[in-house]
DNA sequence: ACCCAGGAATTGT
DNA sequence: ACAATTCATGGG
């Protein structure tokens, strides 16, 4: 369980070395207790691929009802609850099946990294060996992986704490906030588009990690929840 | 009915 | 390399 919540981080270091101007200083602030959970990385990979351009909201409706329909039924102190789905039973599935989830075009990019993984006996933990960029192009070697989902994992599952996500609310923070320490171009093409392309994504997330260093995943949690706090 | 969502793959330039 | 288009579905 400690292990789960990062509790053996050294947040102190982690605070002071992130706290590089008042805007996050703010997030560290508030969200004092925030601690990065340490999910498994086969659970993270699917989870964030079926989160790709869904709200949260439907995104917990659709893993709910992926561990239903997959899932095993075990129960832990009285409490019942389906576990998610082993990489064997989704490599088994049928597209349809999946996509009944909610899933809807997802379902193809499920059930092909499913079966990779599977015929592949596939270990993601050994990801954890491999430097960040390394590891960053295997995980988008799979498909429905792109960049965003990638450092997903290799922040929440992997250990990378410099993987620095950006999604639309991490976009919002950087044009509302650090718009001066971004090239001049690139904050006007970001502001007059909603999609963001992955070059724009690139540049974005190198800022991140070169501005926030080692523990540049730790800052984009701060900042995502001040973000979503402050709409 | 309408709008957009913790983006990625595909196609066109 | 980079930009534009398409993708299936649910919750607000």
């Amino acid at each position: 369980m400690e292990h789960y919540f990062s509790l053996d981080e050294d947040l102190q270091e982690i605070r002071m070395s992130l706290n590089k101007d008042p805007h996050i200083g703010k997030a560290i602030k508030q969200f004092w207790g925030l601690r990065l959970i340490r999910q498994d990385p086969w659970e993270c990979l699917i989870s964030y691929i079926c989160a790709t351009y869904k709200s949260i909201a439907a995104i917990k409706h659709m893993l709910n009802n992926m561990a239903e329909k997959f899932g095993e039924k075990t129960a832990l102190d009285g409490f019942e609850f389906y576990t998610f789905p082993s990489c064997q039973t989704l490599a088994a599935a049928s597209e349809a099946a999946l996509a009944s989830c909610g899933l809807g075009y997802r379902a193809k990019y499920v059930l092909e990294t499913s079966k990779r993984i599977c015929n592949e006996d596939y270990d993601l933990e050994s990801l954890r060996k491999l430097p960040y960029a390394d590891a960053k192009k295997v995980l988008m070697s799979f498909s429905g992986v792109g960049a965003k989902v990638a450092d997903c994992v290799l922040l929440f599952s992997l250990g990378k704490t410099e993987a620095f996500p950006v999604d639309i609310w991490v976009k919002r923070v950087l044009l509302n906030h650090y718009a001066d320490k971004l090239p001049k171009e690139t904050v006007q093409r970001l502001s007059s588009s909603d999609s963001l392309s992955s070059g724009d994504y690139k540049r974005l997330n190198e800022f991140g990690v070169e501005y926030f260093g080692e523990y540049a995943g730790w800052a984009q949690e701060y900042l995502y929840h001040l973000e979503r706090m402050t709409v």
